[in-house]
DNA sequence: CGTACAATGTCATGGCATTGTCATATAATT
DNA sequence: AATTATATGACAATGCCATGACATTGTACG
């Protein structure tokens, strides 16, 4: 099915390339030229993905994202952020604002296209399947609810995601950097070790439910997630 | 296995820091002053990815990348580009040229090994099939599993490795130093005798499972894997 | 406004599997 | 039997991973 793509940016001649572009690799668009036009589009139709300016006049791309953020309804909403040479700042980047992945003045239209198809993949399984069942792992995605043999376990907002993303992908092996760009996403830059201790902490909430094997060390590989036979 | 990075930039002061960025990275660097340099080095080497200064003397690093986007066997090399603060006016430009991903001077070590890292996972997708079936052995790459008759057998990461490259060329001899090359890669040196101790490890996991027989020794030139026929 | 707590990222440490090498035994070839 | 090639067992070095502790940040609550 054809997606469609929210685009929010002040510069006419960008916003016009932008719709060439994702028109060409068959999304269909909506445009905005400011925060406030966004904002009208928005109440009355919900787009698969925005496409956001960092600066923009009036409210700016950052502070329209946070205030979207606010919002349950279009809390999922994917956002790639466009910046522009020398707008960046260490601080700023990244998953401070929730963006799922941003973008520096000037892409190429492949990347933008590649990049784009690459969060709409991270995301939009979700809406397929709000239930995920891997034998006595039970996900629920809209109640944000994990459980096994139907008792809740008390996971972190990022333990969750990663379950998410390994009940998505039973029994296969991902290595630290998939799983930091897949789970984390590309905009943050975290080391590999890192994951190594979230892992450990799943495990030990999984051990309190019985499922200490769940998750799997592939030595020199990464990590594989196996749901125990459901009983 | 190791990836070869080429640095183009003008600045020997940012060339060295780059090349020590990089190879504490466990890349290894091929570095060039100029454009030209540059192509003298991809004449005869071809890197694994490019990181290209946007301004250099002479022949730009624009006028560089779309030179090398002509050229069908460079074309796939991805590129980097690095353009520092102020260059960034035309954007348009850098949406013709095709760069995989862009920086700006200055940029964190860790953002641009990160983002070497995501270009180069991105270009070499998996070529590799998921399921390789060889009579009673079975190979799944995305598991990372290998068994005999659906029996797990539980090897190192380096026999997983050597059992992937059989499989992948079954009943062929390969001499010690091919098996070097291709198993543990051109860059390592180990002594060929190694390779000896690898399949003596090897045969002793596939002998507990009765295929004490599927890789054979052909003296005087070196191994040939066989699988025994499906039951 | 400040405190407390939860979530996350990073580091240092120690243990253990993996790996490379060698010395020696065994097998094949002449 | 002598020579060469391969197999095997033992050992040391290395590298990878689990773990605990700590710093930082964001957030809820008084």
């Amino acid at each position: 099915m054809q997606k469609t793509i929210l685009l929010v940016e002040d510069e006419e001649a960008i916003l016009e390339m932008l719709e060439m572009i994702l028109q060409q690799a068959d999304f269909s668009t909506l445009s905005a030229n400011t925060a406030e036009q966004a904002q009208e589009i928005l109440a009355e139709k919900t787009p698969d993905l925005m496409v956001l300016d960092w600066m923009l006049p009036g409210i700016s791309g950052v502070e329209l994202a946070r205030r979207l953020k606010k919002k349950p309804e279009l809390k999922k909403l994917p956002i790639i952020m466009l910046t522009a040479r020398g707008e960046e700042d260490d601080k700023v980047r990244g998953l401070e604002i929730g963006a799922d992945d941003y973008m520096t003045k000037p892409f190429s239209p492949k990347e933008l296209v590649a990049r784009i198809q690459a969060v709409l993949r991270r995301t939009s399984p979700n809406n397929n399947q709000p239930l995920l069942q891997q034998g006595v792992f039970q996900l629920n995605t809209d109640k944000h609810i994990l459980t096994i043999n139907n008792q809740i376990l008390d996971v972190s907002p990022l333990e969750f995601k990663l379950m998410q993303f390994f009940m998505q992908n039973p029994d296969k092996v991902f290595s630290r950097s998939q799983l930091l760009d897949q789970v984390w996403g590309r905009s943050v830059y975290v080391e590999e070790r890192t994951v190594d201790v979230h892992i450990r902490r799943l495990r030990k909430v999984l051990a309190e439910h019985g499922c200490k094997e769940a998750i799997q060390t592939v030595r020199g590989f990464g990590y594989r997630f196996s749901a125990p036979a459901d009983q």
